[in-house]
Order: C-alpha cells, then structure tokens, then sequence
DNA sequence: TTTTTATCGATAAAAAAATATCGATTTCTC
DNA sequence: GAGAAATCGATATTTTTTTATCGATAAAAA
C-alpha cells in the first residue's frame, strides 16, 4: 500500500508565532552569537521551547544538537514561509489618519509590502504626497490595478464605504486585501483577505483584564 | 464522588470570533429584525453554524427555536463579555502618526478605551492637543498613573524605546499594555499584554498570497 | 387544530494544536 | 579522551477547538 506524503501546510498559530520569533531573532542578530536555540527563544518569549521546535519545523532548517539553530538561517527560512524575501506591489485606499500612518511606515517593506500608490475622494488630498507616495482619485484605481497588475489592496476607509471599496477593488483583479475597517466585508470564496482587526486585540485586552480586577 | 463544576472561560478564538459577531450584530441593529440566528450570522461570516451557536453559549442568552437569538440581548452580553459596557481610562505614549491617528480615533470609546492622556519626548508635541487629548512629558507618566489610577497603557513608541517605557509603566503599576511596538517586550507574568502585530496579520497575508501565486 | 419547519442546545465525535517522552547527537568540561 | 550536559527531532499523549448528531421546542403554514 501506496502511502502519500501528506503536505501539510504551516497551521496559522504557527505562522503567528514565526512573525515573532522573527522579531526576536531580528533583535539578536545584532549580538555576536550566530546560533540560537528552542530554549532560549522559549525563554525570552515566555513558550515552551517543544512548541517553538515544532513550529521551526516548518521552517525545514535543521538544528544542531546543543547549538541550536543558526540565526541567519532560521532569519532567512522564516522570511521565506511570509514570502518576505519578495516584495509585492500594494495599493492602499483611504488617506486619512490612520491610511497616512501606514504610508508613512517604512518598515512593511521589509515585510514584504510595497505601498506604490495610495487614493481618496477627499479633493484635498489628491495630487498630494505622503512619505512620497502619491495620492490619486478613487475612480483611478481600475485602471490602475490592471496596468500595473497590483494584487494587495489596503483598506483605510471608513466603515461605511469599505464594501463598496472592496468590491470595486475585487472586480478589478485584486487578489488580496488588508482591511482596517472595523467591518465584516463580503469577498468571493478566492480572494484572500485580512482583518487587521484592532478591536479584536483590545477586546482580549478588555476581557482579561476584567477578569483580573474581578479576581482580585 | 463529588464532581466539580469546571468554571470555562471564554477561549480566545471564540473571544475573537464575538467581536466579529458584534460588528455584523451592529449593522444589523438598524434593520428593524429583532432576532438573529446563528445560521444567519454564519451565512453572513462564511462561518460554520454551529460553531456561532457554540460561541454564543459563552454568552449565557437562550436562543428561541425558529427564531434565534434576541438582537439587543446578544449585543449587551458580547459587550459584556468583552468589558466593553465599562469604559477604562488609559494613556497613550508615543504620540507620532500611529499615536496621533489612535487619539482621534472615536470608536475606541464605545470598545471600553478612553484615552485620557498622550505622552512623549519630542517637545514640539507636549503641550499640543490632539483631538482634545493633552500630551505631556514623559516624566510625567509615574506619578499621574498613580494619581489617575490607571490600569491600561499604550505603547506606539519605536520599538527602541519600547521597553524602557513598557518598565517605567509597570514599575508604576500600570496592569494591562496594548503594544503596538513591532517588538517582544518583557512584562511580570501578572501584567496583561496584548500585541496589536499588525505585521502578524500581514505576516499571514502575504503567506497565503504567496501560496495561491504558487498554486496558479 | 395539526402539521411542517427552522432553530436551539445537549451530547458526541473528529480534527487540530499543544505538550510530553526519550533516544541520538554533539559540544563542553574535566 | 571520557563523561556530563544540552539540545534536537521523531513519536506519543493530552488538551483544546471544531464539527457532527439529534431530540426538543416553538413559530409558521396548512
Ligand atoms: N484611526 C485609527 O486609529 C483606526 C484604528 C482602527 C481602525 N480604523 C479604521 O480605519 C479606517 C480609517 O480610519 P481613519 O481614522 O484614518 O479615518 P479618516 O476619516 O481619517 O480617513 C478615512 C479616509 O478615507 C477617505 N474615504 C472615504 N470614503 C472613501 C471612498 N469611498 N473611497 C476612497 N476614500 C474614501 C476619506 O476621504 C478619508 O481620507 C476606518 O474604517 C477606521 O474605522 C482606524
Ligand atoms: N505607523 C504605522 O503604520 C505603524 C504600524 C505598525 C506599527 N507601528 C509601530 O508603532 C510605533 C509608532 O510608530 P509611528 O509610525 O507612530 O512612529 P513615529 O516616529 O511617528 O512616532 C513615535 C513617537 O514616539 C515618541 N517617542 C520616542 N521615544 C519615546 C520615549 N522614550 N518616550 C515617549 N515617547 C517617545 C517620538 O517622539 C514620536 O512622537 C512604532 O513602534 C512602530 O513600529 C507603526
């Protein structure tokens, strides 16, 4: 009998984790030490170092017993599972506060994402540029979206105009979306889309610690 | 044999999944229906029926057979759940453009958060009011969290600074942090630490996009 | 009134995730 | 160079979370 190597694709608590881990390993590459190991990574993160060697398992990279696991690497691996080693083009609608913000972080190219463009109804933010990021008209964006074949669409509009946003984003060939408004948004079964959901980490943060005062 | 009742807590995933009821919930309370069942929040969501029926438990409220659950009911035990019908003084630090777009951001108030203060070190910032929210030094923070008795703080400093200011706020018995820093900060294992990783939430975007190119 | 139907909610089963065990390996210490 | 110590990684167990089953219930339809 014939077995099939199941591939079993990296579970989303683990591609949580990664993003972490990869923070920590960030911060430790500047040290001189050039392996890191599930205990010590356990230790700083306050996990259990079983789970961090399972998760880094996705990884494929390979330990070494009392070493651990070289840091460039495991840098380089997790990088690799985000597909953070590339970079895709992204467009993001809704300058306001928050949209600015986000235009003016340098740090999501590193992450992967490129903010090429941004887009706004709002007559006095058009033409403008943010971090040097342009701003044109939302009726801009179909054409757009083809031209230059952008596929990650940010959403920073309010709530009100998010679906509406969202579809005409879709119609145009977007494949995936980052959405900042607090609002369930309806997409078709194949587009990928991501809540950046705030509410739902202040909300734990709520929970808990009505929890806690509640315990004394 | 005496067999104890086990006191459940809310699990996280569920958490999560209530405040994404409690946004579709919100739309729905101004259409005149005043019942919703778990089916139709399923539907809504792409989510299974079953699974919304069993997060619902956690509420406590009784569904009607044929009709579902009462609107208003179920709106007031999510929020209670969540804390969210307490409202939480906290203070901000690091009033730059994440900062600034959090303090002007009204929502928040009605998910149990008022910022009552921002703080910083730039000096052209303290002083300045920012959608009515004073911000002052940072030397500032110890004795007015002691004073105001605060409990919540949040952190939108660079992730350089973020640690000096997570210790200075605990040390001064600030009990829950919302950490916006794209960094591990260490805290007691008593203080509530929420990480709004935005990169996380990416993190799995960009993975899945990746996944689905890969796929064709 | 009776029947039909949609939904709840208690209980059970399945799947996924977290945690544990332990032999193998390799560096470190003596 | 021998033994001790730390860690990996394969496998197993436990716990948590998700999904399924099905009788009970009450509104709606006949
Ligand atoms: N500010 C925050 O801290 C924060 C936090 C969490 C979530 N959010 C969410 O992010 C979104 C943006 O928040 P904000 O504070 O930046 O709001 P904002 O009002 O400052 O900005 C919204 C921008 O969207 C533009 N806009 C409105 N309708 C549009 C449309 N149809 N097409 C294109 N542009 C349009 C407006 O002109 C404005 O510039 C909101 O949904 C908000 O709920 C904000
Ligand atoms: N801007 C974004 O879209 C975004 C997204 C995700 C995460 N973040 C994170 O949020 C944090 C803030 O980002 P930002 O874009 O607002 O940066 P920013 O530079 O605009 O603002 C940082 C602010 O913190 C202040 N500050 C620095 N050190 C301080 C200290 N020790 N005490 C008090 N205040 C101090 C600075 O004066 C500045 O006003 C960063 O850690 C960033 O990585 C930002």
């Amino acid at each position: 009998m014939i077995k099939l190597e199941k591939i079993k694709s990296t579970p989303i608590p683990t591609l949580k984790r990664l993003t972490r881990y990869l923070s920590v390993i960030h911060q430790l590459k500047e040290s001189k030490t050039d392996y890191i190991s599930s205990t010590e990574i356990a230790n700083i993160m306050g996990l259990d170092p079983i789970q961090v060697r399972k998760d880094l398992e996705f990884t494929g990279i390979s330990g070494f017993p009392r070493l651990g696991f070289k840091i460039d690497d495991l840098h380089f691996a997790i990088k690799e599972i985000l597909n953070w080693n590339n970079t895709e083009d992204a467009f993001l609608v809704g300058a306001g506060s928050l949209g600015q913000a986000i235009l003016g972080y340098d740090r999501f190219k590193s992450c992967g994402l490129k903010i090429i463009a941004g887009f706004d109804i709002n007559p006095e933010l058009i033409g403008k540029k943010i971090s040097n990021i342009e701003i044109y008209h939302i009726n801009k964006i179909p054409n757009l979206i083809k031209r230059l074949n952008v596929k990650i669409g940010i959403i920073c509009v309010p709530a009100s105009s998010a679906q509406d946003v969202v579809d005409l984003m879709v119609d145009n060939g977007i494949l995936a979306l980052w959405n900042f408004a607090p609002i369930h948004v309806n997409v078709p079964s194949d587009i990928i889309i991501e809540n950046a959901q705030l509410s739902q980490s202040l909300g734990i943060l709520t929970h808990k610690l009505a929890e806690k005062i509640k315990a004394y």
